[in-house]
DNA sequence: TTTTTTTATGGAAACATTTCCATAAAATTA
DNA sequence: TAATTTTATGGAAATGTTTCCATAAAAAAA
């Protein structure tokens, strides 16, 4: 690959002129201007962004560390999120951190030295104390002392979730979500405000009795089987509200195959809008974290980082009920 | 960040010996080490990869360029493709390519200008001639000139679909996919194989008449509304092959809504494994593409590109069938 | 002891840029 | 016309490494 050295030679000129050219600095004669473009393109020249990100001391890469690309939440996130930085010319790596606390380690050390600009941060470890301050870090979902968050609105929903089911009749609720609290290592997530807001909800309502299921965190995809046994065992629940549309296509394929019908029977609410089950038995009724618009949040904040200018600390986006046949 | 110099400085010595006791190179006096490394964990210095990519001409970023990270098998062969890399100590760089040309062009540009060193191609346009040798290419499931291809065993795969189907005793056979061929920019894909197997397996076996329905290559995550119009039409049909899971999905649904028994009346087969959909409904019976072999597959390549070392141009990985509920 | 080989170390060039600074020509103002 | 400002250009330092080469001390061989 030729290099602005070749450019400058088979131009005439010195670097600093090519150099010029391409930034659109300074001055240069429009004459040279052109004949030095023709070299740029008879040469298939391009400027090599590593010698850049030398000078300039950055790269415009984004560093993505997120437990598990498979999961259908976070398959959708990070599209939105490539699709948001692709507009303003920032590049995405990759991490799946697989939910292992060592590899989210290593991968913190590997971005140090490969001298990323900036993260995203979805861990279940608080990681963030292990950078400083001139990185520019930013988390979804998670609460890290002193770093900007992004979230949708995990209270809403829960709301909307609660109010959903009281309209369509239920009496009986029950919640069922990974234990957000459980190991001590674990930061505050924005996502255990769904359960605080269905429970209060419902309280206002008039609906003091919520039974809570709880499991380890796990990979995302899958729930135990104990869950499930819960599940059937309470007979007279008859609206289920369930952290991720995953969860709820298996406790209403449980319900249904222990002769339940749904809704008719039990009410069962997802969340995450539902996009990944349309196409297998019933549409799921599911809170949509519209997951374009946390991308953008977070595309925002990494360009105000960029251009210095001040940053909002928590930026919570809005979500949308989406109605399906299972209530 | 403190450089190579601070910590030359520091221990006393020439930047050249703190080089050769970070790369374990040339020699060095066993107690100079020991005050080098003692100065490195002093000053938490970390070797500056940009640096280093400058003079070693590699950086082992790896840029992944695939239609979209939604798409439930993508996800997880991204998933795989990851965690193999990072295996390794490979960097991944992700590009959606969200199906448009223009952005599979602009993201060769770019990995151009970055000096990515290797590329994993999962484009439906030939943009492999864009590149020259000294890239190190690999495609997943598309056939370009002169780059080496890895591809899961789409022929076995079809013709494994055929044989359970007979088994299970259908008799009037169905081809729902996308068209590969449909557009002349678009490149040979190994995918098409699928169909191709299976028409030919059910010839083998005395089925000559097969229908085959194509559509638009769109986005892989739904089909078009004609396609379940075309299900229901042919009645007679009773056992169906689908490009995807996703589109069993739909089609079992589409023939459920209309009163037909899945599998009594039809029997459904998918492709990806299923995985995607063991939560709701029924378990698809499915061919398993077995991404974590691919994933190895494509990551053994790029060692091979990076070592020198000669190169399989063509590496089919084994499928594996997979009974659900559905046949 | 002398010669050769091995071990140990640092200086400097190279990688591909950007940017500061100096210089000079052209254009403008006095 | 002289002085000043604007335009135009290139040289060189700096970014943080690796690697080649030179040099020298220590160890081994003659």
């Amino acid at each position: 690959m030729s290099s602005i050295k070749d450019v400058a030679f088979k131009a005439g000129v010195g670097i600093a002129t090519v150099s010029r050219v391409i930034n659109q600095s300074g001055y240069v004669k429009q004459e040279t201007k052109e004949r030095i473009e023709k070299v740029i393109k008879e040469l298939g020249f391009k400027p090599n962004e590593i010698a850049r990100s030398m000078t300039q001391q950055k790269n415009h890469i984004v560093a993505f560390i997120l437990p598990n690309t498979k999961h259908l939440f976070f398959g959708e996130l990070l599209y939105e999120v490539e699709s948001a930085l692709y507009e303003k010319n920032y590049k995405l790596m990759v991490c799946n951190s697989s939910e292992r606390i060592e590899k989210e380690f290593a991968y913190i050390e590997m971005l140090k030295t490969n001298r990323v600009d900036s993260m995203i941060l979805l861990t279940n470890n608080d990681i963030a104390h292990l950078l400083d301050k001139k990185y520019r870090i930013i988390s979804f979902d998670r609460i890290f002392e002193g770093i900007p968050c992004v979230a949708s609105d995990n209270y809403e929903g829960g709301r909307l979730a609660a109010l959903h089911l009281i309209e369509r009749g239920a009496k009986k609720f029950m919640f069922i979500g990974d234990d957000q609290q459980g190991s001590d290592n674990i930061v505050n997530t924005e996502v255990s405000k769904r359960r605080l807001a269905f429970i209060e909800t419902l309280k206002q309502k008039g609906f003091h009795h919520v039974i809570e299921i709880e499991y380890p965190l796990g990979n995302y995809i899958d729930i135990p089987d104990e869950v499930q046994q819960q599940v059937l065992l309470h007979k007279d629940v008859d609206g289920i509200f369930c952290i991720s549309d995953a969860v709820a296509a298996r406790v209403i394929k449980t319900l249904e195959l222990a002769g339940k019908h749904v809704p008719r029977d039990v009410k069962v609410m997802g969340y995450d809008g539902g996009r990944s089950f349309l196409n297998l038995g019933k549409t799921i009724t599911s809170i949509d974290q519209q997951p374009h618009l946390t991308a953008k949040a977070i595309v925002d904040i990494i360009e105000h980082y960029y251009k210095n200018t001040t940053i909002e600390p928590f930026q919570i986006t809005p979500v949308k009920l989406v109605i399906g046949e299972t209530t």
